[in-house]
RNA sequence: UGGGGGAUCGUCUAGUGGCAGGACGUCAGACUCUGGAUCUGACUACCUAGGUUCGAAUCCUAGUCCCCCAGCCA
């Protein structure tokens, strides 16, 4: 982890710093994570994370947690502390190197001032119409403001006065005054203060001027010390601006802004408008909704901060824009989960089975593996009785080629206890729908007996009817129907391809009764299912699980390629 | 259309003039008291056309396609 050469997943900022260090170009590396407390962190986010606070640790710096808390009508405190929050759940810390933007409004202040008497920004009171208008186009250059050429002085009065709150929004602008013939957009004078009247979640009503990103980013990492400004695509163009406004303010050092590819994900929306649009139209049922890709909402869904680490580094950082699929991220997960995930019995859609040689009344105590993955998680009891319930889908009246589980005549072993073989089929007589099996079970089957050994093809999960406890067990599936939801015929929008089926709430499941204690967050894997997390809505004797991701299923796919 | 970036297996990603590699995925098979896990094997890629070179994903030239920028958002 110290050792830069030694690292397993290089990407080209990593080998910027490796060069910059060899260089000698600084003390000590100390990148910055940025958010703008105006929504909450999602998976991107966290590639963004890892890579700052990855990047810190391993060349033995620092990564300052910096809120870029700059436009005070879209900001709040509810999300600088949830953002807090979720970036220690990732697993990373910042020290004491917890940071506002807003705490450098002053020196910004003094900073602009600066820049006027340079004759390097000057106060503009044209309206946002007409500054867009003398933009210009991508294709054409833009037109000087009128008030392009005023006086230092009279610069310096108006932007006091501006500070002072003489004037109300949108009356003046403070604008860097760089070339507006740049086919550079972003260098076209671009606005660096602009008059807002209302309360900033930290300063209150101390200011009514308000830096702007293009302002404030560069020169927050300045003030930081921050060596490598690590941001998005996006921002490439921004750089040459970035540079000129550290540089003409003689700001005390030059950060390196390096830029990346930003994370998409398939079957899901990523950017903070969609998210909050999901959220307000009531699409998801809040922020930390088990299907948004949030790191609140994944979390409720049983995910592991080593997961989503595990996965950030393995997608690697590089500058093409791409799409990474659900699937490389569901890997992670399960990778995680089946090392430390303890093993229990659920059954989602439970069918009786009568055992009618099994003795009335008698119940054994079997012993069942926590986790064949883990020897030292030990192993309990699961008690069993005549009266049992399995899984519907383990049954089929006739069966498919291929299928290992019960059927009429058919045998089959029953987790960590007997072969069992069906010998009855009881019906609903109206509908058809069968609703009971009898089935005789061989005593000499039971798991770990001398007589264990005969193989069966089939291993089925199940509880006992009269120890099992009730549950309701949420299974997702993913948010969209389409891996680019954006992917809609003309005048639809991206809501178009929401998924029906994205959450399904499976009521009277019955899980075996070790879960009685079940605490929310905790973790496990119902055999042959999946993992699942006991949900927050939990709470004894009314057990809620999510589940994470089902378990690979290969018999799914073969009877797929039947049909 | 001006400017800024980017194009390598289905997906993500290595590669910096010398055998195109890894991971996910997919498909087979082995094993298994989880159709899980594990193991084995297979699969598939350098945007195009020229050029330089003994040799090009890499260098050059000309194209093509994709992304970003015209907020007083970040």
């Amino acid at each position: 982890m110290t050792n830069p050469e030694s690292s397993a997943a290089g990407n080209f900022i990593r080998e910027i710093v490796v060069q910059d260090v060899k260089a000698g170009k600084h003390g000590r590396i100390v990148t910055r994570f940025p958010p703008e407390p105006n929504g909450y962190l999602h998976i991107g986010h966290a590639k963004s994370i890892c890579l700052n606070f990855g990047i810190a640790q391993e060349f033995r710096g620092i990564c300052h947690l910096r809120f870029d808390d700059t436009n005070p009508t879209r900001e709040e405190v509810e999300y600088v502390e949830a953002i807090q929050a979720d970036v220690r759940w990732l697993g990373f810390g910042w020290g004491d190197k917890l940071f506002y933007a807003s705490d450098y409004f002053e020196r910004l202040y003094q900073y602009a001032v600066h820049l006027i008497n340079k004759g390097k920004a000057y106060v503009d009171s044209l309206s946002a119409d007409e500054m867009r208008a003398h933009r210009g186009t991508l294709t054409e250059r833009g037109k000087e403001s009128l008030h392009r050429n005023r006086s230092v002085e009279e610069n310096l009065d108006l932007f006091a006065r501006m500070k002072a709150g003489e004037f109300p929004d949108g009356a003046h602008v403070l604008r860097a005054k760089i070339d507006m013939a740049s086919p550079n957009i972003n260098l076209r004078d671009p606005a660096l203060y602009r008059i807002r009247h209302a309360a900033h979640h930290r300063t209150g009503n101390r200011w009514c001027l308000y830096p702007t990103y293009d302002y404030a980013h560069p020169l927050s990492d300045a003030i930081e010390g921050i060596t490598h400004s690590i941001c998005t695509l996006e921002f490439e163009d921004h750089r040459p601006l970035y540079d000129w406004v550290v540089q003409q303010a003689d700001a005390p050092c030059r950060p390196r802004q390096i830029e990346f590819a930003r994370l998409n994900l398939s079957f899901t929306v990523m950017s903070k408008r969609k998210l909050l649009d999901l959220v307000e139209k009531g699409h998801v049922a809040g922020w930390n909704d088990p299907r948004l890709p949030t790191l609140k909402g994944l979390r409720r869904r049983g995910y592991t901060p080593e997961a989503i680490r595990a996965f950030c580094e393995h997608i690697g950082v590089a500058k093409r824009d791409g799409v990474v699929e659900m699937a490389l991220l569901e890997h992670f997960i399960r990778e995680d989960l089946n090392r430390r995930a303890p093993r229990v019995m659920g059954v989602l859609r439970p069918l009786k089975v009568v055992i009618d040689n099994y003795p009335d009344g008698q119940v054994e105590q079997l012993d069942a593996v926590n986790n064949p993955e883990d020897p030292g998680a030990g192993i309990r009891k699961v008690p069993f009785a005549r009266v049992i319930y399995i899984e519907r889908d383990d049954f089929r009246e006739v069966p498919p080629k291929k299928f290992f589980r019960l059927a009429p005549g058919q045998e089959v072993r029953l987790r960590y206890a007997y072969i069992i073989k069906c010998v009855g089929v009881v019906k609903d007589d109206r509908t058809g729908e069968v609703v009971e099996l009898h089935c005789t079970y061989d005593p000499e089957t039971r798991s770990g007996s001398s007589q264990a050994g005969r193989k069966v093809k089939g291993t089925i999960h199940w509880v006992s009817a009269t120890h099992a406890l009730p549950a309701e067990i949420r299974l997702y599936e993913s948010l969209f129907v389409k891996a680019d939801p954006d992917d809609v015929p003309e005048g639809q929008d991206y809501t178009a391809n929401l998924n029906p089926h994205s959450l399904e709430r499976v009521t009277g499941c019955l899980v075996e009764p070790s879960l009685a204690g079940a605490s929310p967050g905790s973790r496990y894997q119902f055999e042959r299912l999946g993992y699942f997390c006991v949900d927050p809505d939990s709470a004894p004797g009314k057990l809620v699980f999510n589940r994470t991701v089902p378990l690979r299923d290969s018999w799914a796919k073969i009877e797929k390629a039947q049909h």
